[in-house]
Formats: C-alpha cells, structure tokens, sequence
DNA sequence: GCAAATTAATGATTTATTCAAG
DNA sequence: CTTGAATAAATCATTAATTTGC
C-alpha cells in the first residue's frame, strides 16, 4: 500500500497510456487494448542491477532517477518502474518460499548438498599451495 | 585442447585434469573408461520428459526416485541428475533470454545521462507522500 | 575413409546472490 | 548484523561433432 501518485504526477504527461507506438506489437489492425509495458533487455539489466545494488523499495525520488535513467533505452514510467520493483520483490520472495515448502516435503536438499560437497571436499585434498582468493 | 602436462605453474592452476575421482567402474568388458557422466539418449528422453511435465527443481527425494528411474538405462548417480537440471535450467534461461534479446534489437541510444548517483537535486518535492522503507 | 585438429555441447565446480532465522 | 540454506550465474574442463588434409 505504498502511495504512487507522486512518482508518477511528475513526469511528463506524454503518452500516459495511449499505445500509439508499440515496440513490436504488429499493427495489423484489430488494436489490442492491453498494451503494457514491456522492458527491453538493457532496462531489465539496469533494474536488476540497481535491485542488486541495494535498491529494494525505491523511494518516489529514486523511482524517477530511475525512470529518467530507463527511459533512454526506451518508453517508460514511474509507474511501471515502482510496479517492477514491487513484483520483482515479491518473486524473489516467492522463490525462496518455494524452496523452503521443496525442503520440508522431504529430508532436506542438505542431503543432496552433503553428498555433492563429501565429493567435493575429498576433491579438495589436492588443495594447491597459496590458494590466496 | 588443454594441456595435459604441468602448464606452468599457473596462478590458479585449474590442475583438475585427471578423472581420479568417480571412477566407477573399469568395466572389463563394456569400455567405460569416460570420466564424466554421459547420459544415454533414453536417460535424456526421460530427464526432459520429467522437466517439460514440471519437475524443475527436484527436491533430495524426487533425485533419488529419478535416480533409481534412470539406472534401468545406464549408470547414473544422484549427483549427476542434479547437475542435469541445474544446467537445463540455467541453459533454457539462456537461450530464453537470448531469443528475447535477438528479438528485441532495440536501437541502443546513447546514454546522455549518467548514473543515478547524478541525483537531480531539483526535485524535492514531497517524497515524504509513500515510501516507508 | 580416417584420424588429427578444431569447434560445439554439456557435465562439474566455483562464486555471488537471495531471504530469513538467530 | 551475521549466518544458514539453497540456488543461479559464471566458469572450468571433458566429451561429442565437425572440419580438414591426406
């Protein structure tokens, strides 16, 4: 229940929800309603990257450096920026959720993981000198 | 391709060459002398089988049944089927992201502004409306 | 046809993340 | 803030495909 408004009222009015240019979607007459942001790769890449960053709930004035900063790569809003953090969040968290259920529906990947790394580990006796890392 | 013979004392000296390690079984008649697990066709046919019907990230007991399934073909051990879906996941992510990247070709504009960190300073405003960290 | 040389696939390891429990 | 558990990403290393010269 965060409050949008702000993040989105000062951008600039143009083309707030029209689809008057879609990336890809094929004109080919019948108009699709539903023409929803889609980020390219290097938008993806740059989100991910500020998430990794430390940026997991952007503030209203991190949303719009972020917006500004997305938009050379191509069209987007403060909404949709908010909205990916917002969804990207709650993957991750639904993600590690899944592996807890997987780990409790059974004996606990550690098994797997302590036999992996018992191979690993009498790998490990060959162990080269001065390993600085 | 890689030198079998003391390279040098490389730095990391990656000297995991040898297969000293899961050496299975000489087999005198069958020559199975591979040191990697090399699954047969029919073990492939029902790996991808498993991972298109769901199964993406087997839990410890789902590796062992599929394990135990795929020892009717060949050898196999727990290891190795965990490996396998470890890497079909992260290659079908990929090739996925690949397509998309191909697919998208956006026009990769120059980047006018820099980083976040060039904060606009100009907008203040009243960021205090929404997010509470 | 056939191996040596090269390239493409892919199994196995290491490294960097994640969320959340302590 | 630190640590546990479990990856996913990146990388290393080996095997199969294939190319190439004979």
């Amino acid at each position: 229940m965060y409050a949008v408004v702000p993040v989105m009222s000062d951008e600039q009015g143009r083309s707030s929800s029209g689809c008057f240019y879609s990336d890809k979607q094929p004109a080919a007459g019948a108009p699709r309603r539903s023409c929803r942001w889609n980020p390219t790769p290097e938008q993806i890449k740059d989100l991910e990257e500020l998430y990794r960053s430390g940026i997991k709930t952007p503030t209203a004035q991190q949303i719009r450096q972020v917006t500004a900063r997305l938009r050379n790569y191509g069209r987007v809003e403060g909404k949709n920026v908010f909205y990916w953090f917002q969804n990207h969040r709650a993957r991750e968290r639904q993600k590690r959720r899944r592996e807890l259920i997987s780990m409790h529906q059974s004996d606990t990947k550690q098994q797997q993981q302590t036999l992996i790394n018992s191979k690993i580990t009498s790998l490990q006796k060959k162990e080269s000198a001065g390993g600085t890392n």
